[in-house]
DNA sequence: TAGATTGTTAATCGATTAACAATC
DNA sequence: TAGATTGTTAATCGATTAACAATC
């Protein structure tokens, strides 16, 4: 703790974390690196090195208790922390992160959503106005914003990142079909669902390509 | 071409074809690894290596013609082969794809859409209309589909999933917030949108685990 | 032709896996 | 205590970067 992890680790800690809360929804108590291999399909040696980039949080002879890896992994990943964040974006996309109730165990809070369209400003996605896109500068100034969430088409997108930028937002979830340009200290994660797509049909294309693991 | 190639070289590749499109849109005849690395971030040798598993698309001395890059990717990326795909789920997520037009330069082709809820059974989404979910298997018998889009809750993705694999899909794009289990020869891609999300709020919690690159 | 830039091999770096001593 | 399983160091594997000869 105190060093550098890398990405594929990161990458790693939220898919521990959703097996961890399958099992401990069929009532396990604790699991061991070799069992956790099994429902994940890494390696035992991998699970131990992940964790404790964090922690010695296993026992030897015994394992991990879950519900208590489950709790050190909601404080890794910060979802103890509470983070405000706004929707930048109500179309299908925004509105269905505003509506996903997945975040429940989380302190994760999206306190405003914006769009440019006036058929859109005025309507509420579950108990949230959408405001027009102009009153995001003055919102930012008057509230302590940590998230943006940019769900807008790619022509505006970092025009709009740039203003939550420039107004002390340093976590960036973007869904626009680009890699945002961002300045030192903020934190983006890209949800590029067209590079998805084409990673899929890339492999059914050439089935050769396989990849190894 | 016909070897493994790693799963990290496909992730780029969607990459490169984004930014080469907008190196066309700017008129850009040729372009030189090492122009692709300032405006990617990659390094010219990884660009290099990554495109000559697929071809010697360049020449010495010259560089890459920006047309004929893409149209590689294309045919790479199997943009250029027919693939006919139906959404199951017709939610936010499975509207929003249906809806998504930034597939027009693909031959990729939404063909129907699934849901279980009556209110939106029999509804248009892009000219679509929602069928219920029974029809599922007796459409999929009947018709021939590659990709299976899953936009459904947790619950019945698995499920849903099976059949899709026991009537020939042989690829899905996996919204569901889980690993699906696929037999051999079936190609997953998974958006895992709360993932992403929780990468996202683990930097902004641990900024001392920022990332080497 | 000379200059530029690729394609490709070799060197380096980092991540994964294996092994094992520590210890519950 | 004996058995199990961790935490951690060492070995391996693979991916990235560097270098350079080939060639347009």
């Amino acid at each position: 703790m105190g060093y550098k992890v890398s990405k594929a680790v990161v990458k790693r800690l939220p898919k521990y974390y959703r097996y961890l809360k399958q099992i401990k929804s069929k009532g396990i108590v604790r699991v061991s690196s070799s069992e956790l291999s099994q429902i994940t399909g890494l390696t035992p040696s991998q699970i131990r090195q992940d964790l404790n980039h964090f922690g010695g949080f296993g026992q030897q002879g015994y394992g991990y208790n879950v519900e208590e890896l489950i709790g050190e992994l909601q404080n890794i990943l910060g979802m103890t922390v509470k983070y405000n964040a706004i929707i930048l974006g109500a179309g299908n996309i925004g509105q269905a992160i505003a509506q996903y109730t997945g975040l429940s165990d989380t302190k994760f809070n999206i306190t405003a959503i914006f769009d440019k369209s006036k058929k859109l400003v005025g309507k509420k996605i579950s108990d949230i106005e959408v405001n027009p896109i102009d009153y995001l500068e003055p919102y930012l100034k008057k509230n302590d914003v940590h998230i943006a969430i940019i769900a807008v088409p790619l022509e505006s997108a970092q025009e709009l990142a740039d203003i939550c930028m420039d107004n002390g937002v340093k976590g960036i979830w973007n869904y626009a079909p680009l890699d945002l340009k961002v300045r030192e200290g903020v934190r983006v994660e890209n949800v590029h669902l067209d590079d998805s797509l084409f990673t899929l049909t890339f492999y059914l294309t050439n089935p050769w390509a396989a990849e190894k693991k």
